[in-house]
DNA sequence: TATGAATGAGAGTTCATTCAT
DNA sequence: CATGAATGAACTCTCATTCAT
C-alpha cells in the first residue's frame, strides 16, 4: 500500500467512522443509534470500530467534539472575517444557515443540545466550548464596537448566539416546503433586527 | 373516602409519575433513564408505571408534552399579560429564567431540545407546537406594534424565541456560580437589546 | 338471596369459573391464558379466583381434572349402555363425536393432550386416568366377549381408543367445511373398520 | 479450517439449538421452557440463541416442525417399503414404537399435540400436516388394495393413525416398567387387530 | 365475600463488547 | 489490522398474586 490512510489528508478510517456517526446519530436519535448501524454505514466490521475508539460512550463524545468544532471553527472565521459588525454577524448567521443545508445531519446533532447526554465529561467540554463561543462574540462585539459600548456583551452575546441557533433550528426543521425567503433575505433581516431592534415606542 | 385524589389538587398517581419522570430525565438524560429508577423515584413499584403508560415510549412522551405544555403556558401567559411590547417580551423572558430556578428538572428536559427522540409522532408533535409558539410571539408583536411594523415578525419572533432559549440554558447550565447579574437586570438588558439593537454604526 | 349458589344444581361461582378456564383455555392455548382474562369471561373480578383455587396451577389442574372427568363419564355410560360390543362401541365413538360438537371448548382442551403440562401432579392423575379408561374399555370388550376373546383386550382398547381420540380431533380441527358424512355415518364407518378389520389378502 | 461446521454432517449450531429445544420443550413441557435453559442445554449463550432464531415463538415453531418432519419422513418411509398392506402398518407402527424409544424427547413433544399452541402460523402448519399424513396413509391402503377396497380409505387411515398416536403414547407414558410385550409383538398383535378386527359376533 | 390497584419476580430480548480467526 | 459470531449484563415489560377496601 502506497498511500497509507494514515498520511493523506482524504478521510482516514477514523474520521470516516466519526462522519458515520453523526450520520447515524441525526438520522435515528441517539437512544437508536447502535454501533452495528455506524459500522455499516461506515462500511467496516463492528469490531474495527473499537480499533478506534474506546467504547461507545467515547465514540460519541468524539464525534460530538467534531462536529461542534467544525461548527465553532465556520463561525469563528466568519466572525472573525467581518469588516464591521453588521459583516460580521450576517456572516455568521448566512454561514450557520448555509452549515445547515451543506452539512445537515451535523447540523442537527448540534441543534440536538446534547448537553447533558452522554458522561458528565462530555457535558463540562460542551459547556466550556459553548462558554468560549459566548466570549468569542462578546469579543467581536467590543472588537468593532469598542470599551464603550452600551450594552453587556456579553447578554448580547446571548441574543445573537440564541438568535442564530434558533434560526438555524427552524431551516433545520422546516422541510423546505415552507421557505418563503431565501437565506440571504433572512439573514439580513435578521440582523437588521438585532442591530435595529424592534423599536420601543408603539 | 372524603377527598377523592381525583379531585384534590394534590398529584395524583399519573401525574405523580409524569414529575418523578422528568425529575430523572433531568437527572440522567434520556439514554440512562430506566423505568425502575422512575419508580422508585416516584415511591411506587415497577410494574405500577405500566397501569398508566403503555410503554417507556408513551410515557417520555407524555413526560415531555406535559413539561412543554407547562412553560408554553407560562409564555403565553406573560406574553398576553404585557401592557406593550417591552412589558411582554420582558415578563415572557423573566418568567422563564425564574422558571429555570423553580422548575429545574423541567427546564432542563425542555432545553434538552428533544426533538428527534423518540417516536416520529414525539416529534411532529414538538414541530408543531414550536411553530405555535412562534405564531403567538408573533402574534403579540403584530398586536403591540399593529400592522405597519417594518420587520418580519416571524423572524422577529425567532430572534426573540431564540435569545430566550439560550439565556435560559445559560441559566441552567451556569451552576449559580458565576451569576453576576440578578435576574431582573438581566432580563432588562436583554430586552432593551432587542428592542434598542446593538446599533448600526462603529 | 332465596336460592344460594352453593345449594342449588345450577353453576355455582366455582363451576363457573372452571367453565370459563375451559373456555379460555380452548381459545387461547395453555400459555396464552391469563388469570385476567378467566376472570372476565367468568364475569368476576380477578381477586375472586382466588378465593376458589389456591393458584393458577391449582386452577388449570381442576379444569382439566373436571373436563377430564365429562369426557371419561360420558365414555362410560356409553359403553356400559350397550347391549354388545358393536353397540358399545358405536354408542362411546358417537357420544365422543358428539361432544366434540356440543362442548367444542371442553373437546379442545382434552385433545390438546395436556399430560406433560402444569405440575407432575398433574401428569400422574393424567397418566392414572388413562390406563383407567384403557381399562374400562378393554372390561367393556371382555365382558362383551368372554375370556376366549382371542385377541389382547388390552392392545385391542388403545387401538379403538386411539381411533376415537383421532377421530374426534379431526372432528374437532375441520372447520365443517370438508365433513361429507354425517356423525352417524363416520361412527358406523369407524366402527365397521374395527370390527371386520381392513383385511388381510390384497 | 479443513472441516468446516457447514460442511460436515456433525450438528451445526442451528440444529444443536433446535435439539437443545426439543430436550428441554420434553422435560418441561412448553410453558416451563425458558430461552435460558435452552441455552445452557446447548452449552451455548442466551443471545446466540437470537443469532438463529428471531423470538422465542419462531424457535418452538421450527423445533416443532423439525420434529414432525423427523416423524413424518420415518412413517412415509415405513410405509413406502411395505409389500403388502400388512407389512407397511406393520413396518410404520413398528419404527413408531422404536421411535419412541429412540428419540424419546421428540415423541414427547409430538405426542403433546401442540396443535393450537403457538402463533396460528404453527397450527395451520400442523393442521396442513396432519392432512398430509392421513392422506399418505389412505393413499397406501388404496395402493395395496385397489380402488375395490370396501371401506372409506380415509377412515380406515385416520382409525390406524389414531391406533398408532395413542400405542405411541403408551409406550412414551409407560416407563418401561409395566411392559409385558415387546415391541415386535405389540405391533403384530396391533395390526392384526387393524387387519382382521375385533369381530362381529358375540 | 368480592374486588382490582399495586406489586416485583422473572421472562424475553437487545446490543455493547470481546476475541479467535 | 479487521472481522463478526458469540456472549451475558441489563433492560423493558408481563402477569400471578396479594391485600386494603
Amino acid at each position: 500500500m502506497i498511500n497509507s490512510a494514515k498520511t493523506g489528508s482524504f478521510p482516514d478510517k477514523r474520521t470516516q467512522i466519526l462522519e458515520a456517526t453523526v450520520i447515524v446519530l441525526a438520522a435515528k436519535g441517539f437512544e437508536a443509534t447502535k454501533i452495528a448501524e455506524i459500522a455499516r454505514e461506515a462500511g467496516i466490521g463492528k469490531g474495527t470500530v473499537y480499533e478506534y475508539f474506546s467504547s461507545k460512550e467515547d465514540l460519541f463524545e468524539q464525534a460530538i467534539q467534531h462536529a461542534t468544532k467544525m461548527h465553532a471553527q465556520m463561525l469563528t472565521n466568519a466572525l472573525e472575517a467581518g469588516e464591521n459588525l453588521e459583516d460580521s454577524l450576517e456572516r455568521a448567521l448566512m454561514a450557520s444557515l448555509v452549515f445547515c443545508e451543506t452539512s445537515r445531519p451535523t447540523a442537527q446533532v448540534l441543534l440536538n443540545n446534547p448537553v447533558g447526554r452522554g458522561g458528565a465529561s462530555l457535558g463540562d467540554w460542551l459547556l466550556g466550548f459553548r462558554r468560549q463561543m459566548v466570549d468569542m462574540i462578546a469579543k467581536t462585539i467590543r472588537r468593532h464596537r469598542g470599551p464603550d459600548f452600551p450594552r453587556d456583551p456579553e447578554i448580547a452575546a446571548n441574543v445573537f448566539l440564541g438568535a442564530l441557533n434558533n434560526l438555524s433550528l427552524a431551516q433545520i426543521l422546516d422541510d423546505g416546503t415552507t421557505r418563503i425567503r431565501s437565506l440571504k433575505a433572512t439573514t439580513k433581516e435578521a440582523v437588521a433586527i438585532i442591530l435595529e431592534g424592534l423599536g420601543r415606542e408603539a
